[in-house]
DNA sequence: ATAGCCAATGTG
DNA sequence: ACATTGGCTATG
């Protein structure tokens, strides 16, 4: 209803006197005019006999035209201007005296097509139908209006991330996928027994219901076939299944497991790698119905499968599953619109967990998946820490720059298999800390990170490149210094000369290793691009530098740091069968002492107990309102924020320095920029992001500049 | 966004 | 008196 004719639904709050009169007026004429009979078009064009009126999505992302316009027609266009269709429109500078060709042609998508139209004016014909097919049918445009609601970003924004670019060779070509077979068999519960409601979950989805689980899975090999048989379950019910996944390694790794399930022809991996072509193929085949399954990545949890019987998503914690396009859709969040709106099952599953998912638990909304303790024991490598005090004692441990502990573990894990070395940053140049307490190494001009140059030059700043001799440090007055974090390169490096019988290998963003085989070697990787280790797993694993990655000034620091170590951790092997994990962080930490009693879903209940008492997301739903001072307070002033709204600051943003790489949705160079918090109580979500949309695009409509950023569930707040 | 319109300002 | 420009409006 927001869509038609968006001015009559919310009058702007602070319409200045004279504009809010002529609004009036202008709707008055408008209410009353009865619809014409045959709608008005530009002379000469032969128009539709039925329905000639399309109301079409225009394919701007401009938040305050981000409603519907109605274009009329032509005869010769009947048959392919259907719903769904992609086209292509006059927008812009109207017609003036009856027909004038101005404006530019955009591409936009029929959204439906009726008889007559409530616009007053003359209709501009439909310039070209692009293709028929329906790529934005009903059921994906009411996902996509409700994703721009939830984001309060625009429809048009939303579309372009879940309809994919066209391939006309796609849509030419025979489509893919098998001829409608029967819904495979309700597939064994196989390793689903070790979860107590394992079997019964995966039951109710075969007859046709729709659980909904977070599940902590067991660390091992096993998920990966375990997610595979939920959707399979899914599919014997008669109904359609998509999984989304962090990475295209994972996805492949399900559509391999769903293969051996149920056989080629009833799925499809809708992943980046596959190419354009390919993807959009694969897409249509899920669009047409032809194909009921769905596994890929981020942009899949669009996928327009029909009759959805479960969605599910692994490892929501994963940064990957937001995506980085407006208005920053988390794939978790999609994922539960559609269970909520299809009333379809519903799955979360990760060897970690986030707030998000213990929020899910605590509120009743889904049910916990997880093994008994027993089961975790058993299954799970033992942990060790290796605090700060924990030097390296012997020259051995030394060379290698690790502390006794980590060093032995490593040498006698080599003896029985390969051994993962986990580091939290990629490169060569490590940067610096002070030797004596540790405080990060600053620029004395502007307080950029100091790194390392090598050869023994003197370090130089990050940001403004100055040459830093004489450096002392800023807390104590300490003038040596320390390599903070060492990369995957030289730290592989190194590993190489204190292990020089045992080949190193290396997996990160560039040379991504999938496997590795069951024998000694040492394999440095950076979180997220772990190999996985054939056979029993991992011997033992090496977590590097966990100090640095919890000392980041991020709320969920904590949280992702236990996710990439469990991520890690269930890659090794079961302390049965000596399988060891060391871990270089305090033990005292609560997300250290998580991983040493592998109880992810405890850390993450008492996380998120302490953002309730602290009124922080999920519990409460924020906004994050960004821009130049004066720009925040208007948009604040002139929302109409549901009275139980509560805005945080605003407080200033730090000025970037002229050398420091501007970040994207951050202010320019020299530029002073606030950015205010509103938050609001569970259930008021919606009428923030309502809010905040209104206002933002009547103040986009109005003045000429000053953009003012709302971010829905802004990452970096803490 | 972007074109068009109007009013205010600048110029011959 | 006319061109130029900036603000405002609407986009079917």
């Amino acid at each position: 209803m927001s869509s038609e004719n968006g001015r009559s639904d919310r009058p702007p709050a602070q319409d200045p006197p004279g504009g809010e009169q002529l609004a009036l007026i202008r709707e008055t004429v408008r209410r009353a005019k009865p619809p014409r009979a045959r709608p008005r078009t530009w002379r000469g064009a032969e128009l539709a006999e039925r329905d000639p009126v399309a109301r079409v999505l225009v394919d701007k992302g401009l938040l305050h035209l981000d409603r519907l316009f109605d274009y009329a027609v032509p005869a010769a266009m009947d048959a392919e201007a259907r719903p769904g269709a992609r086209v292509r429109v006059r927008f812009g500078a109207g017609e003036r005296g009856g027909r004038r060709e101005g404006g530019g042609l955009v591409n936009g998508f029929i959204v439906e097509r009726r008889a007559d139209s409530d616009f007053p004016g003359v209709l501009a014909p439909i310039a070209q139908v692009l293709s028929p097919e329906p790529v934005l049918g009903p059921g994906l445009l009411r996902l996509c209006r409700a994703v721009a609601d939830r984001y309060a970003g625009a429809l048009a924004d939303v579309v372009q991330l879940a309809v994919p670019p066209r391939m006309a060779r796609a849509e030419k070509a025979p489509a893919a996928g098998a001829p409608a077979a029967p819904p495979p068999r309700p597939p064994e519960a196989s390793s689903w027994a070790r979860y107590p409601a394992g079997p019964g979950y995966l039951r109710a989805l075969a007859e046709g219901e729709s659980p909904r689980a977070v599940w902590t899975a067991l660390p091992g090999p096993h998920w990966p076939d375990e997610l595979a048989r939920a959707l399979a379950a899914a599919l014997a019910s008669g109904r359609g299944a998509l999984a989304v996944l962090p990475d295209g390694r994972a996805a492949a790794r399900v559509d391999a497991a769903l293969t051996a399930l149920v056989g080629d022809g009833r799925h499809v991996l809708l992943t980046a790698d596959a190419g354009a072509e390919a993807r959009y193929r694969r897409w249509l085949a899920v669009n047409r119905g032809l194909v009921r399954c769905v596994v890929g990545t981020r942009a899949a949890m669009f996928a327009p499968v029909h009759d959805l019987g479960l969605v599910a998503i692994w490892d929501d914690g994963d940064p990957s599953h937001r995506d980085p396009r407006e208005p920053m859709p988390h794939a978790r969040e999609v994922l539960l619109l559609r269970a909520a709106r299809d009333r379809c099952g519903f799955l979360l599953g990760a060897h970690s967990g986030t707030v998000e998912a213990a929020q899910l638990l605590r509120t009743g909304w889904a049910r916990p998946l997880a093994a008994d303790r027993d089961a975790v024991r058993a299954s799970a490598p033992l942990v060790r820490t290796v605090g700060d005090g924990d030097e390296a004692r012997d020259p051995a441990a030394r060379a290698a720059r690790l502390p006794t502990l980590a060093w032995s573990t490593v040498r006698e894990a080599l003896r029985r298999g390969p051994v993962l070395v986990q580091v939290p940053r990629r490169g060569y140049v490590p940067r610096l800390a002070c030797d004596r307490c540790r405080e990060p190494a600053r620029c004395a001009h502007c307080s950029g990170p100091l790194e390392a140059t090598g050869g023994g030059a003197p370090p130089r700043c990050g940001w403004c490149g100055r040459d830093t001799p004489g450096w002392a440090c800023a807390e104590c007055g300490g003038t040596r210094l320390r390599g903070r974090v060492f990369g995957a390169r030289r730290t592989a490096e190194e590993l190489g000369r204190a292990f020089p019988s045992v080949p190193v290998r290396t997996s990160g963003r560039d040379h991504v290793l999938d496997a590795v085989p069951d024998r000694p070697a040492l394999v440095v990787s950076t979180p997220g691009a772990e190999p996985v280790a054939e056979g029993p797993g991992y011997a033992a694993a090496l977590l590097l530098d966990g100090w640095a990655l919890l000392s980041r000034p991020d709320l969920r620091a904590g949280e992702e740091a236990l996710r990439r170590w469990l991520d890690a951790a269930a890659l090794v092997r079961p302390h049965t069968e000596g399988g060891t994990v060391v871990v270089m962080a305090e033990p005292a930490l609560r997300p250290v002492q998580a991983l040493v009693r592998w109880d992810p879903a405890g850390y993450a209940r008492r996380e998120l107990a302490e953002r309730a008492e602290l009124g922080f997301p999920p519990v409460s739903r924020m906004a994050a309102v960004t821009g130049p001072p004066e720009a925040v307070a208007e948009l604040l002033a002139a929302a109409e924020l549901p009275s139980d709204a509560e805005v945080l600051g605003p407080v200033p943003l730090p000025v970037p320095d002229a050398g420091r790489p501007r970040r994207p949705g951050g202010p320019p160079p020299g530029e002073r920029w606030e950015r205010a918090l509103v938050r609001v109580p569970p259930g008021s979500g919606a009428a923030l992001a309502a809010a905040l949309r209104t206002a933002r695009a009547a103040r986009l409509a109005r003045r000429g500049s000053e953009p003012v950023r709302v971010r829905v569930d802004p990452e970096d707040i803490g």
